[in-house]
DNA sequence: TTCGACATAGTGTCCGACAAACGGACAAAG
DNA sequence: CTTTGTCCGTTTGTCGGACACTATGTCGAA
């Protein structure tokens, strides 16, 4: 007898049904038979024509819909949709959280982006963009001076710099570090009172660096935001090779659809406004 | 009768009950009451705890499920999981490619992710980081010799390296623009024929400055690898702005789970071997 | 024509049921 | 002593049917 090793032998392939159910509709989305805003049929007729039960297609499309595939508009029927930052954000950040990555893994990578997206935005960024950037500072401005913590508004600052750079490759992989930075960011600014002001300068710099369309510039200015953040960090004496933690505030988890229109519905999650409420 | 505003009445809570297991098993697996390896209790089980029926606790698995939390060893009992690459980076990916991403984002952020990857590995890098990109050297001269495509394994190349970076942030981040990459790189190499020598060099001269532990040569020569790729994009004509398309094969969606120890189970996919068959 | 009651379709949830697969125990065979 | 075959209770995958609730659309009344 030969030896069961030697035989190209791997593991059956046993897919449940509504695991078929998924992959179906799924592979349908994908190549294009079924678009973005197209309606799927309903429960019934889908058990009917894969013949199978109900129940089966529900779970099947439980999966669909955790995948940002397809979304409930109300209660009623499913719509195909293009996968939005608040399906895959989350996703991400979780799993980094549980991984435990650390302060330093993250600020790493948060040392390659937020400066290119910085260059690129100087290139990309319209008049709207610079609108939101703009109103971002403004309520910077009055956060510091109120005494508070500008955070939340740095996160969302650095959202609307990638956001502006139209690379939505690049959006996408920051997010979730900009939002793991941000309790980091939290714990940082009572401990250090010069924080605030340097963070608002800094942020003056690139707006300003991005507005005349200077790419070197924005990307210097971000580039020492970044630096600056991790010697805050340091000079804190926060840790730098310790987990972080998600942020509390799941704000942005379910974004209320602002758009009826789910074709056209970005990849961003926020239409201009604050992030939370 | 008091006014309606009044009272401080927000939305009621719409979350469907298939909906409210899911986060409630979420919640514990986050908060730590549930931990990696943890056998979940059986289906009836939580249908009697959470009272509600049986088919719908099963739609709220399916959720954990989908978002990699859970997995089924065979088709017994679920176990806690850590979500892993596998888990999320086709997400990503085929997110990125319904919203249509051009080469030209995809390679803005490679260029300031794999020579950040390069050096943190030259830093980071253990022998047996350094046997796996060898070995992947050595395959790589050979398809080269025999004249076949080496896209798959400059693709490899480019996951090992952000292995040894010992990065979880970053190798999560690069992992889905890398995937991607690998049908233009697949485009692009049968049209220059200097383009797999090049690339070979590139690779071993990236490997020997990890290996000497040079992180601005390890940089360097990546940084010139990414710029070479989008020159030869450029020189063959092929297009940098249009959308790219999912690789075909799917080899790895779902690796087979060669260690045991669910617990242990490292974010990456692949424990060391090739990445497809 | 406008408005509200009614019929309808479709989803969310539940119930009960059964075959198949699994895990483990245990006996028989080598 | 290891391998193989068998049995059994447990758990999952799937099924059919059922009902309440809610959008949605229809139609008659005002």
């Amino acid at each position: 007898m030969a030896n069961a090793d030697e035989l190209g032998l791997s593991k059956v392939n046993v897919a449940s049904a509504y695991e078929q159910v998924f992959r179906e509709l799924e592979g349908r989305i994908l190549d294009g038979r079924l678009r973005a805003g197209d309606q799927l049929p309903t429960e019934m007729d889908l058990a009917e024509r894969f013949e199978v039960n109900r129940s089966t297609v529900r779970e099947g499309i439980r999966r669909l819909e955790s995948e940002g595939l397809v979304q409930r508009l109300g209660r009623r029927r499913l719509v195909v949709t293009l996968p939005r930052h608040s399906d895959l954000t989350p996703r991400t950040s979780r799993a980094l959280v549980m991984h435990q990555v650390t302060f330093r893994e993250l600020w790493h990578v948060a040392l390659a982006m937020e400066p290119l997206a910085a260059r690129l935005a100087a290139f990309h960024a319209t008049p709207k963009d610079l609108e939101a950037l703009s109103a971002n500072l403004e309520a910077t401005a009055q956060v510091i001076d109120r005494g508070e913590s500008p955070a939340a508004l740095d996160t969302e600052f650095q959202s609307l710099v990638a956001e502006a750079a139209r690379n939505r490759a690049l959006s996408l992989s920051r997010e979730p570090i900009g939002l793991l930075l941000r309790p980091a960011l939290e714990a940082l600014i009572p401990l250090l009172p010069q924080a605030g002001p340097r963070l608002l300068e800094a942020h003056r710099e690139v707006y300003d660096a991005i507005r005349v369309g200077d790419g070197e510039r924005a990307f210097e200015w971000m580039y020492k935001h970044v630096i600056d953040f991790q010697r805050g960090y340091e000079l804190a004496q926060l840790p730098l090779d310790e987990p972080v933690s998600m942020p509390d505030a799941e704000c942005d988890a379910r974004a209320p659809q602002r758009d009826p229109d789910v074709v056209s519905a970005s990849l961003q999650v926020h239409g201009g406004g604050r992030t939370c409420g």
